[in-house]
DNA sequence: ACAGATCCTGCAATCGCTTGCAGAATGAGG
DNA sequence: CCTCATTCTGCAAGCGATTGCAGGATCTGT
């Protein structure tokens, strides 16, 4: 059974303008213009070999009769789509939305379209690489945000043709902007064991279904790195994973804290999981970071409001080297795949302090 | 000068597929099942009017030739694009985001693609309806979050046979989910008096490039008319506007504040708004609610998380309602535009006590 | 005034799929 | 066994642009 992976094209077909004017063509406007189409098509995209004269004259044509081109047929004939598809596994998750954000920016500014998908699984990210693939010409290029790829996928993706950056995640065949995981856990883990936490708890990402694994278990890298200088193992009992909801996070915190040993700090993996543990603190009459300290990643909006301390990505940032990557990408000139790495900040805030200040 | 308002079509062209194999089109599995095209086209597509035996040989075929139909080409034969475009102000706020995501994961449940755009002030509003008029056959619907549109662009839209739904903002000719913007005004000014505040500030919403009017001037007559059954006045002093950005919410906070007869209560028209709110206070050593009393609108995730007082809005769910009316209008029989109006209600949390109570 | 470059312009062939229509095949009923 | 209704299937004409190529116009230098 072929997985075409695509609804058939089904529903109203696009009504011919109830009472209105037919729709101009450009062959209207070359009529208009007494020109060819081809001439309107070149004069109309600013293309060269078009006279000063006879460009204005289309123009004014195309404006007079309101003219506007058919885009699956300049598609279709031109073999380009000026179009970008975006995966996201939540489109509402704050880092996701500010990455399109600031994508959605450049890439509208250079003429691009941005389509967007929510990508949950593994099921919907293979579906979304296939349906992306040069040959559907959906999309001329592809950004996948905080979304894996096995290596022979990306590879075949390539080989095909295809352009593709990741965000938050790298694999060799495709460009990327990534931040150093492995330092972020280990400054997020520092400052606790500096300020003289002895027992700290982690709080990892799951990722969904396994959409993906690097950053978490990178981070850990980290978290269990820093630990050694001080001559400490961490304890296995103090991991927990959840999604970055709040919500579940809290949850975990809860199991961490109500623990007969409870860690005196908690690492969380992400702010909003840092919000749900802050929840749970209140839930438990422990103040921060008197009985509790707490550190975040990502610097998300809202941590400056509760005073979370947290290493911080530039988020916005990550969203415009990807677009710039792949304009460049999109550009005449074919380079070899770049790979980003942006620079993390501790930001000093008030969830931390030492151990049973309380 | 026409404004085609589209970037020419430009760029690196569809590579064919280095040294890949060329892209199987509709004829090679047509070739291959030993059908026609037509077949194959309505084969693959379920339609009916094929045998069964004859699809399952299609279906095979493509299936073994990893044939992808070429979506310009479909869509421009076909007249339909299987596409929904959004226009949200900032992609990144988090009301936009989550409309966005409830709206995307069920447009595409129904097989259409998601086109977002950022929509940022006037101009690149009416951009963005010309760019997706029927005839440009770049989506077949339409989708404005929080984006208002002139009733005559509107109408003017709806009889070239355009199809879209509004949310957040209402006029007649299209499809619209809002909610009662006064009832919400007036609810949490309501509580404020209740707790018996006197001098209320306003924290009004000013959305760019008066992207849309009715909601915060609906918010603030809401405000007005609380006001009355307590015999009072709001004082207009008291009234300060800035974007949905706590930071510049915070500023205006500063200004509210630091003026010669202060609130000693804020209404603010979002919650990230009262989160600025909050950060003032923080800056002057204002404890909430002892020395000031707070009401933000949305519900926002983290409100819960810094004890917000607000009006909840069913955000997702309002995405939910905008899929719903849009796939309905997408369907065979054409109805009138319809109107939701989503409850909204109160949260009571820590924001919110009598005036002095410090 | 003429040869050769340089610019413009239009012809017509694509791009790859959808679909109305007519004909072929199949099955049912008499 | 024949006729008619019912399914399937294929033909071929679109859909509305883009673009390689060739020919015509214009211009330059001698």
């Amino acid at each position: 059974m072929a997985d075409l992976g695509e609804a058939p094209l089904a529903g109203r077909p696009m009504t011919q303008a109830a009472g209105a004017n037919s729709p101009v063509r450009i062959g209207d406007v070359a009529r208009a213009a007494e020109v060819s189409t081809a001439t309107v098509s070149r004069a109309l995209r600013g293309l060269p070999h078009v006279a000063s004269a006879t460009r204005q004259r289309v123009l004014a044509a195309a404006a007079e009769l309101d003219y506007r081109p058919n885009l699956p047929a300049a598609r279709l004939a031109a073999g380009t789509t000026n179009t970008i598809a975006a995966a996201v596994p939540d489109p509402a998750a704050w880092f996701n939305a500010t990455i399109v954000g600031a994508l959605g920016r450049h890439t509208t500014a250079a003429g691009y379209d941005l389509l967007l998908s929510g990508v949950a699984n593994s099921d919907e990210r293979r579906r979304f690489i296939e349906l992306n693939g040069v040959r559907s010409g959906r999309s001329d290029a592809v950004v996948l945000i905080d979304v894996a790829v096995d290596t022979e996928v990306a590879n075949a993706f390539v080989e095909q043709g295809g352009c593709a950056v990741t965000v938050g995640f790298r694999t060799s065949a495709l460009s990327s902007v990534t931040v150093d995981n492995v330092t972020v856990g280990r400054t997020a883990t520092e400052v606790l064991l500096d300020h003289g936490h002895r027992r700290i708890g982690l709080l990892s990402l799951s990722s969904g279904d396994s959409l993906n694994f690097s950053i978490p278990s990178q981070r850990a890298d980290g978290y269990a790195k820093a630990h050694i200088p001080a001559g400490l193992t961490p304890d296995p009992a103090l991991t927990v994973s959840t999604s970055n909801s709040w919500a579940e996070a809290r949850r975990a915190a809860h199991l961490l804290l109500d623990a007969a040993e409870p860690p005196s700090a908690i690492f969380a993996m992400c702010d909003e999981q840092a919000f749900g543990v802050m929840l749970a603190a209140r839930d438990l009459g422990l103040r921060i970071p008197e009985d509790l300290s707490l550190v975040g990643v990502d610097d998300h909006d809202q941590s400056r409001l509760v005073g979370l301390t947290t290493v911080r990505q530039h988020v916005a940032k990550q969203g415009t080297f990807a677009a710039e990557l792949l304009l460049q990408m999109l550009g005449p000139s074919v380079e070899p795949p770049q790979h980003v790495q942006l620079d993390t900040e501790l930001i000093l805030r008030d969830s931390v302090g030492p151990p049973g200040a309380g």
